[in-house]
DNA sequence: GGTTTAGATGTTTTT
DNA sequence: CATCTAAACC
């Protein structure tokens, strides 16, 4: 063995160096949170290279996000120098993407083909809805669409939908499913779905190109194998048909993507499809202290499908789990905020070594909004996505246009941004007139301009002001071959008028649109050095698939990370805190009567305590507002899993509480905060003047007793309005009488 | 055809 | 409660 070998090697444990070594044939690993998967992963790229002589370039590694696949590539490049930039490294999506850009003519995808993202999915479905006259009350578009999409990711066509219908809903699924599929060929469309199952429809249909790929990648692997769908799989068995080293790794726990149609079943069919797999279980956590892992473990035991997998760490024992109630979202946000500070500044933790992570998205408003007021830097991840936003989405509309005009869905939404006279029903007769003749609306504009006789419904000047924007549109596209990108963009801004026409508007966020403008035209900068017909494929491509825009980095600045805790999967932090552990919000109120998806909220929660390092934070609510109710929240039930002795002290008694509420924080850094003592006599009178950290001076206006507590109402002033507070949540002040 | 307003409506997670 | 939609107005 050689020097660097055994570099390699090092460090590691029996069933790691095991999956490092396993050099030939299926492999399988069943990693546990915080177990060295992604070492593993690397490390055995970096040994098949060196030991084995395999070139990354003969190497894919599948992630389920294009952050991992970054994160993959800067790690390797430490092991193994610049080579690993050849790696093959990315998303299932984004692999499809570029096979069918190459090889997709095979099966009639045409070379200018744009990605569709759901937006524009919804879109498309809509309008096929409305052409078979179905009443989108009765059938909801997203409900149609998601039946769709699962048929998509199961390699179901149109065909076989209506074949195994049953029932009329499912035979109309199928009818809509067929428009929408045709829809999406009229305007060289590949949805999401569609860049998965169609690479297997390429694959299976043409031998030739199959066999190409298969000979290019020596070794296949798969991360977050519990995630993938059925066509994933079946991709990743095509691609390893040859070679037959396929690895994957997963750990059925983690697995929290069922509702994108992730099959955990994909780990039995593993087994079954590759007998003779090499199985590896890597099941000693690094990560955590051995409070957090077993809290985490007594919370997914509770779930009944699902195979053993005993965990263990030869960590110590760290600090005690802390859950704390509060009263309001508010109250909530603040104190994650003053622990994180306190932590700080007392414990010598840094910002930037704190996550804040929920349910769902909604929930980052409190925090932001405590972040700004406690001056606290923060980030958000995901959330309103940059690419989703209205300009942005315009302009790519309009970029989308330049590369294939036919694309209806863009056409559709820009042929009247800015406004310029070619209103709804312009459109809709655009549309039908198309529809009529079997060909694109743009063919439509087209004939239209050749052909002033061309028999139409339009009038003069609606035919003026279509042709306009024709050839707004085809002065645009001959540009393509003689500029750069970012002289394109600006172009595409100036002519269409986008741009001033932000800037004219008195929309008190236009200079942010704007802002959001000139980052796209940085964006594009990236790709300048070609001209833009030859770059503008690559960039739209990357903006339909690259949705972490403002990514991870490792950089030195100190924020606070607010993220989901479906997209915190992978990373880790050495404290987490995560809030609304509500009844309803985890789990979510959508999933609480299904047993099944009730399990995949529980695996939600231990993929979030799991990334904790050293302190984990469970906060909850009482009351959270929710789409207007108002109603008091119960904590949630996986709380109750973790056994007493892990939970800091002060915190134990409310676990079966009789509805009283304590202060997680009781230390010097809540103002005005006595012990938590309750109190015996009403602590306050009706009249009295009282100071509360967030609404500041206000009147009590009622102190009435609560079972263990009292209950004031206070009156603040300007719209703060009239507030209930119990008092053992230890916020106000007594106000000296002046 | 465009703009403003009131009203309804529908609420998870993301490549 | 915030965002989208439809209808009334310009």
């Amino acid at each position: 063995m050689t020097a660097r070998t055994d570099a390699l090697l090092e460090g590691l444990n029996p069933p790691q160096r095991q999956a490092v070594q396993c050099v030939e044939g299926p492999l399988l690993i069943v990693a546990g949170p915080g177990s060295g998967k992604t070492r593993v992963i690397t490390h055995r790229i970096a040994y098949l290279n060196q030991q084995v002589g395999i070139s990354p370039w003969r190497i894919a590694a599948v992630t389920f996000t294009n952050r991992a696949a970054r994160e993959m590539r800067g790690r390797l490049a430490v092991l193994m120098g610049d080579g690993a930039q050849r790696l093959t490294a990315g998303t299932f999506h984004a692999l499809c993407a570029s096979v069918l850009r190459r090889d997709g003519e095979a099966i009639g995808i045409p070379r200018d083909y744009v990605i569709m993202d759901d937006d524009d999915q919804m879109n498309l479905i809509k309008q096929c809805m409305e052409q078979l006259q179905l009443d989108p009350k009765r059938f909801p578009p997203r409900s149609v669409l998601s039946a769709i999409s699962r048929a998509k990711s199961q390699l179901l066509g149109p065909e076989a939908v209506a074949a195994r219908a049953d029932g009329p809903y499912d035979r109309l699924i199928a009818q809509v499913f067929a428009a929408y599929q045709a829809a999406l060929g009229r305007s060289h469309g590949v949805d999401f779905d569609d860049l998965l199952s169609r690479t297997v429809e390429l694959f299976r249909r043409a031998p030739e190109v199959l066999g190409r790929w298969q000979e290019r990648f020596i070794h296949f692997m798969v991360d977050e194998f519990q995630d993938t769908n059925t066509a994933q799989y079946e991709i990743a068995r095509l691609f390893a048909g040859k070679h037959r080293n396929l690895a994957v790794v997963g750990d059925p726990d983690q697995s929290i993507y069922s509702w994108r149609n992730a099959d955990i079943r994909n780990i039995l069919s593993f087994k079954k499809d590759y007998p003779d797999a090499t199985i590896v279980s890597l099941s000693q956590n690094y990560r955590s202290t051995r409070t957090i892992l077993q809290a985490a473990q007594h919370v997914i035991r509770a779930n009944s499908q699902r195979i053993e997998q005993e965990l263990f760490t030869e960590n110590g024992d760290g600090a005690p789990i802390r859950i704390a109630d509060t009263y309001s979202e508010e109250e909530e946000a603040q104190q994650v905020i003053r622990e994180a500070q306190r932590l700080i500044s007392e414990e010598g933790v840094q910002l930037r070594d704190c996550v804040v992570t929920y349910r769902v998205n909604a929930q980052s408003r409190a925090l932001e909004e405590a972040c700004l007021r406690y001056g606290v830097p923060y980030k958000i991840v995901g959330g309103v996505r940059f690419y989703q936003r209205r300009e942005v989405k315009d302009l790519i509309a309009y970029l989308r246009l330049i590369e294939n005009p036919f694309d209806e869905v863009s056409l559709t939404r820009v042929i009247n941004v800015p406004a310029r006279g070619i209103g709804k029903r312009t459109v809709d007769e655009l549309l039908e007139l198309a529809n009529l003749r079997g060909i694109p609306p743009y063919t439509v504009l087209q004939m239209l301009a050749d052909d002033p006789e061309y028999p139409t419904p339009f009038d003069a000047r609606q035919r003026r002001q279509l042709t306009g924007f024709l050839s707004l549109l085809n002065g645009l596209s001959s540009l393509k071959p003689e500029m750069e990108l970012p002289q394109l963009v600006d172009e595409v801004l100036e002519q269409s008028g986008l741009r001033s026409a932000i800037r004219d508007s008195d929309d008190p966020d236009a200079e942010d649109r704007l802002e959001n403008l000139r980052e796209m035209r940085g964006l594009s900068a990236e790709f300048a050095g070609a001209p833009a017909e030859e770059s503008l494929p690559a960039f739209l491509e990357r903006v339909a698939l690259v949705s972490d825009q403002d990514s991870l980095q490792d950089d030195e600045e100190q924020y606070l990370t607010l993220i989901t805790l479906h997209q915190i999967k992978g990373l880790e932090y050495p404290v987490v805190f995560i809030t609304g552990m509500e009844e309803g919000v985890l789990p979510h109120m959508r999933s609480i009567d299904d047993p099944e998806q009730l399990e995949e909220e529980r695996r939600i929660a231990y993929v979030g305590m799991t990334r904790a390092r050293d302190r984990l934070y469970l906060f909850r609510s009482l009351r959270r507002r929710m789409f207007g109710s108002f109603g008091a929240s119960r904590r949630s039930r996986f709380l109750k899993d973790i056994p007493l002795d892990l939970i800091e002290a002060g915190e134990r008694g409310q676990r079966h509480g009789n509805g009283a509420m304590g202060s997680m924080e009781r230390g010097p850094s809540l103002i005005g905060a006595d012990d938590g003592a309750l109190p015996q006599s009403p602590p306050f009178k009706a009249g009295e003047k009282v100071m509360h950290p967030v609404f500041g001076l206000g009147i009590v206006v009622d102190c009435s007793p609560r079972p263990g507590d009292y209950e004031l109402t206070v009156a603040f002033p300007g719209n703060q309005g009239v507030k209930r507070i119990l008092h053992s949540y230890g916020k106000l002040e007594r106000v000296q009488r002046s």
